[in-house]
Formats: structure tokens, sequence, C-alpha cells
DNA sequence: GACCGATGTCCGATATTTCGGACAAACGGT
DNA sequence: ACCGTTTGTCCGAAATATCGGACATCGGTC
């Protein structure tokens, strides 16, 4: 529609159209991971602007490697078990993430909801461990998917070392409009900051999924500066006097986590 | 020995020491998988018959594309969270793994003990899944680590639909020898599988490591054949009464786990 | 049965990436 | 302060991996 659509999203590759295997490679498992399906070999060439010959080469490589693993028997591709391999060995090579692990899988297993640890990754919050409850309906994010800050209860943490303006230029203005297109004002945002670290958690509901409460608590560094998040994710119609178990809960948790004790 | 040799497996470099940037990458996170710790680039470079020049050039790139961390300011490099992210979605696309992780998260909690979910990878146990029980000193052992079948209980599960000759050359003859030394007849190996298959799970105590037990159940699929196994790995002095009661929790479990039920 | 689209393989040419080696800087021991 | 070792960067040359396109298969549709 319209006449003069640009249409560039990509604007990748700079003089020719040749690059290396292993951008490529890259591009393709990101591919993977933003599609979070297993997807045809024709089509990841297509959407990465891989030549097909390379990307069959490319994908027989990494099979072999077991990097990638071919689906269903429908031409379908998706990640193999080295990756989790190397996945598990980054989270035990990370202090902080080990020992969140431990206490998020105790909390989703005790109270039997959703539990996760959160982080910022540059200006956009970041599910890092997520373990689902007992729940049918599982109401959980996925790992490492980027959302913005304001859309969340632990974003609201996450920034509460920052002045005022300094969070309104560090949070990208078009951040504040939620997925069904409602704004959020700034100034409730740094409303919620304020009376956020002074309770110690926070708590919101209907933000970018009408019947879900989240609640979360802060991990701190020694100089007191919120690193992560521990947090729950439950059904907005969950009683208050659970939510308040809860929140008691996540406070515990965030506090064993918060580098400095004992 | 002997002069016979025919196939080599390997068969890599063929002419000249020159490499594709992705197979010196595989090799690169292959081995910072066998050493399980961060290690400064030009060990890898060394380790992996890598040109240092050209391992530098591929760590950044794969740093910029967080596949690779730099670690504690030392020059040393390990997984970053990108594998994290992909692994996660490898675990989220099998079925029976995600089923798993419920499962082996639920018992470990609830028993306390660490519990583990494996299966084999050609002629090797493997294990998938790995939660560490609240003791002090955890036993456990590591994601995606290759271990002869003879050395555990799981393995005499999971060769049970073989017949008796048919598993002599399916298991490489070495693994039998346990890390000590001590070699494993293979009449009692042959009769630790058929008492399996009655008893409905195994337990081998003092293998691998003197002071540990392990118990062991099977997943079938519809045919009835061992397709995975789940298991605690315990104390060698923890109580017959407390072992029954895992038994039957891993029996449970592994039903539970087994296709072809509602 | 002819047509169309998608899948997977193969091949030769050339633009490019790997490689070796040189170099500067940082480090550490004596 | 001296010297040997290690880390990280840079550069030109040449071996080769990527690319485009052709081709053979397969399956579904009209």
């Amino acid at each position: 529609m319209k006449g003069g659509g640009v249409a560039e999203k990509q604007a990748e590759e700079k003089s020719t159209g040749r690059a290396r295997g292993i951008d490529r490679v890259i591009a393709l498992m990101e591919h993977l991971h933003s599609r979070r399906a297993p997807t045809r070999i024709a089509d990841i060439a297509r959407d990465t602007g891989t030549p097909r010959s390379t990307m069959y080469e490319l994908v027989n490589t990494l099979v072999e490697a077991r990097w990638l693993e071919l689906r269903d028997g429908d031409g379908t591709v998706y990640f193999g078990p080295a990756m989790h391999y190397y996945g598990s060995d980054y989270l035990d090579s990370v202090d902080l993430i080990r020992k969140a692990r431990v206490e998020v899988a105790h909390i989703a297993e005790t109270v039997g909801e959703t539990a996760q640890f959160c982080t910022l990754d540059g200006d956009k919050y970041l599910v890092v461990l997520n373990e689902p409850g007992r729940r049918m309906f599982r109401i959980s994010s996925e790992i490492g998917i980027k959302v913005p800050i304001p859309w969340t209860a632990s974003g609201r943490l996450l920034v509460d070392h920052m002045a005022a303006d300094e969070i309104r230029r560090f949070i990208p203005p078009e951040d504040f409009v939620l997925p069904d297109g409602r704004r959020i004002a700034e100034d409730e945002f740094l409303e919620d900051i304020g009376r956020a670290r002074t309770q110690g958690y926070v708590r919101t509901t209907a933000l970018v999924d009408r019947f879900t409460t989240c609640l979360a608590a802060p991990v701190r560094d020694a100089a007191g500066r919120c690193i992560a998040t521990i947090c729950f994710v439950v059904p907005a119609d969950t009683t208050e006097e659970a939510q308040q178990g809860m929140i008691d809960t996540l406070k515990a948790s965030a506090e064993r986590l918060s580098p400095g004790r004992p």
C-alpha cells in the first residue's frame, strides 16, 4: 500500500552481499530464537538474506555438531542439544544465577505459581530464569526475550537507583506505549518507582496482560543498587492475603540473593 | 591394533591447516565445554590448533553476539547468555524434556536429593537434566557429559531392550573399566539388566564414586522400550527405608513421563 | 497429465577470510 | 632497570568458502 515504502529494516551488508559463515550462523540462530519455532531452511535463508545454497551448507555443518536438529521430518530445523549443554555451562558459571536457580525453583515449587529471575540488558528488561507454577494455563514469559522496562513490575525496581531525568533519558519514549496501545504516564511510572523503593517490592496489575498481576522484589548489590529481581506472575484475582504471603516469600529470597550478607 | 584399520572417523584436515571460521568456532565451543571453565584465548588457540590471530578475530565476533563473555578481567572467555537463551529454546521445544523438567524439579525439591533425567547418546550415557538437592556437598554429574554405560545405574535400564550379545557388541569393551581401574564383569552387568527389567528400577552403589548410590527408574515409549531414565543420586549410607520411598517416587514420575497414557 | 512451487544437491569463479608473522604494550620476576 | 613472556592488534598474500544459478525430485492442484 501507499507509494514510497522504504522497507529496509535489515540494512546490514555494506558493500557486497557476501558475508562470513560465522556471521550467517549468528543471524540464523538469532532468527530461530526470535521465531521460537522449528523453521524451514529456505525460510531462514530468505528471512536472513542468506543465499539458499549457503544456508544448506551451514545447516548441514551445524546439524552435525548438534547445534541444530532436523525436526519432524518435514524439512524444519531448530536448536539442538549442544545449545543446552553450553547454556547450562553458562548458568553454572555465573554465581548469582546459580544461586537464583535454587531460589526460583524453590519458591515456584512451594507456592505453586510461576516464578522468575530478571535483569536489565541495555535499556530493556530481560527474563533470565523462569520456573512455571502448577497452574494448567501457564502464564510465563519466555527466556531471553527483551521487553520494555515500563511494561513490567521488575522494571520499576531495576532503575530505582537513577534520578528522574536520568530515567527519562534512559528509557526510549516508545517503550511507554503498551502492546494494546495505552500509554503509561511518565509521572505515574516515576511515582511507582519511588513507592517501590520505600516498600521494598512492586505490584503491577493488568499491564501487559489484562488478567495478570506481577509481584517483584529487588536483589541488591553491596552498594544497594538493584541488580536483578525475583518475581511471581499470578492471576489478577489472587486474594490479597495470598499475595501478601508471596511478597514475603519474594523479599526473603531476594534478601538471600543480595550479595554482602552471610 | 592389528593391520586392518579401515576408516578414519575424523578425517577433518586434509591438505593445509586452513579451516572455515565456523569449524573453528565449533572446536572452540566444544573445547570450552570440555574444560568447563573460563579459558584464556591463547590457550584455546593452542589447544584447538587454531592460529592465534584467527582465534582473536573469532572471539571478538562471538563476544559481540553474546555467545561468549570476557570473564574476570584477566583475559579469559567463557559461554555467554545467548547460549542460555538458545538452550532454553531447545528444552522447551522437546516435549519429553519439557515434561521431565517439571518432574525432576518436583522430586528434587520434595525429596531434597539430587535428581536427574538421562538418555543415551550413541553408545554413551548422558545427563540431560540435573537438579541439585538440598545437601551441602552437592553430588551431581555435569550436564552434557558423556559417560560409559556400565558406570551408571540408568545405563542398565537404557539397554534393556537389547539381547545379550547385542549389548556386548554395542558397548565398547574399555567402557567396562571403572575410573579407579576396577573392571565390571560382563555377566554381572547382564544380570543387573535382567533384574532391573523385572524389578522396574535399578540400584547401584559405589560404582563411579565409593560413597554414592544411584537409584533409577525407566521412562518407556509406547512399545515398552526404555528411552530415558529418571534417577536420584544419594549418599550410600541413606537408610533402606528412605531409599524405598525414593524408588516409589521415581517409578511414579517415570510412569507419568512414559508416553502412551492419559 | 501437465503445471507450479518448494526442496535439496552440485559446480565453477572470484571476492574474501584465514593465516603467519611482525610489532607494541603490558606484565612479572630478578 | 633489565629481560623474557604473554596479550592483543595489524597487515598483505593466497588459499578457499561463499555465492549464483542450473538441475533433478517430489508433491500437490487444476
